[in-house]
DNA sequence: TTTT
DNA sequence: TTTT
């Protein structure tokens, strides 16, 4: 019922952004995260590396596209996801990927790899807002850079009858 | 850019539920999370019950009318929100509640104290499905005791061109 | 720098449970989460199934071989963890796994599996308490029903000096 | 059971630290997390922001101390915890707060105003690890920039019995 | 009171 | 005010 992912790292190579014949966008990204940990058999300090792969769709296919590469440092949160396939032996293979529901670019937008002779935003206001998520296909033109679309809708707790 | 909280408790009461003149509903919930802490400087353990407000709109605030009453096992995501109000003696006030993107109904369908005298469901399969969320404004008639709505696009990961 | 991985589903058979050479004991669990979505292509609502295999040690590996049997819904916390392995034709295979940091039975107790003919718990409190951690290698005997281990230090809120 | 809360937003002043009488250091800081949604009723787009405050103990006070500013931006895990106090007129006040177990300084260090004027940590690759938790009080002396203790047991999945 |  |  609850299958979630919550991930902060840093990209390690640029991403791939492909679009289908349908007309979607998919993005794919190899994130690292780090952790320390001791060992308690050797009794050391240890760092350990995982690489995780995620795929985000459309919306966020596209953020990926203008604002990710190698060395951005990300927040997605998304689904664990295994896929079947066959190797070329004929073997079943599975894969475990995070299909992403949101992605936030972080630090400042001059650390943003992809700002580097990036489109200059006219100098307007870009928001800075970073949630996004597939929950918003009809998210309007998305001129900021580190946005994808509004995310929530504005229940006012001014209204509420309690 | 990230606000996300993630309970899991007992509903301390049975819940509040209005509709507002534009024909929203709004559902207030009390739950408790309890844990264990080690004091230290009493060196003993102790427990803490957490009290928190929850709020919930729509589609949720309807799943709560229908199956969630006091003693009810929940798991709640949303997002802090805090509210300023007047008291009686006009100093500014702020209360700190939750509004609900997600709930779930925990346990067996038999633990809910909601589903004694509660309606048939046809004896369906009813799927045991419980992600339910503010994203799915078009949510079909929802058959399902502990659920709302569809939750995620199925992007088909046989379509992966990568 | 963050790798956390939250479900929450139903395990889907009983639980493997080993003791190590050097004493620690390891579970592996096999967990299903179930969401809803729906298929533009199809035009449908489907339901999709994730299976999750999680690995639990020590204090919560022992909580799983006392109280977790196949249909036991659970909370788990954990990170993901790819493990590289050979194949019997000698290729390198990857299979990613949830490493856990945290576990909780859901449900009331009854709803447990593994309550039936279980342990009388001499009558006691039994605690309920849930929270459980790899971070207490102090652990108390634990007399609790799901639970491990005392999770938190009490720092008193009332000490504050602000 | 479980009560959690993930922010990532930005600090809005300098945050406040104090060591005890027992001699435990305590930080706290208030944090902006900013969101846009959609207000149905105006029909355009809004932004809100959300202030939290965020107590922290021990080792996150220190890392705190040296390392968190005005502006920075930084990852919090943690629990919420209202406390109860006495107004001038008093009266029961409530207030809401989160308590950090795990916190993590974003961006580059270069972004990091407390970076400014540093210590130089020894030209050191500065590591880039930023886990940080309560969990570990016996936590060797910590050189790394944005870090605080190593975080996890490193139970070797070579090891596995499965 | 932050950031974009 | 819940639950164990």
């Amino acid at each position: 019922m609850v299958n979630k992912v919550i991930l902060i790292g840093n990209v390690g190579m640029d991403p791939e952004v492909r679009t289908l014949e349908g007309g979607a966008k998919v993005a794919r990204i190899r994130l690292a995260t780090t952790e320390r940990l001791f060992d308690r058999q050797a009794n050391e300090a240890k760092e350990h590396t995982e690489w995780h792969t995620i795929t985000l769709w459309r919306g966020l296919a596209d953020v990926v596209d203008r604002f990710v590469r190698k060395g951005s440092q990300i927040y997605v949160e998304g689904r664990l996801r295994t896929r079947e396939w066959m190797d070329k032996d004929n073997n079943k293979r599975y894969t475990t990927e995070i299909l992403a529901d949101t992605m936030n670019l972080l630090g400042r937008r001059s650390d943003n790899p992809a700002s580097e002779g990036a489109p200059a935003y006219g100098g307007q206001q870009q928001g800075g807002y970073q949630q996004s998520g597939y929950q918003q296909p009809t998210a309007a033109p998305q001129p900021q850079p580190q946005s994808a679309a509004p995310s929530a809708p504005a229940d006012d707790p001014d209204d509420l009858p309690f």
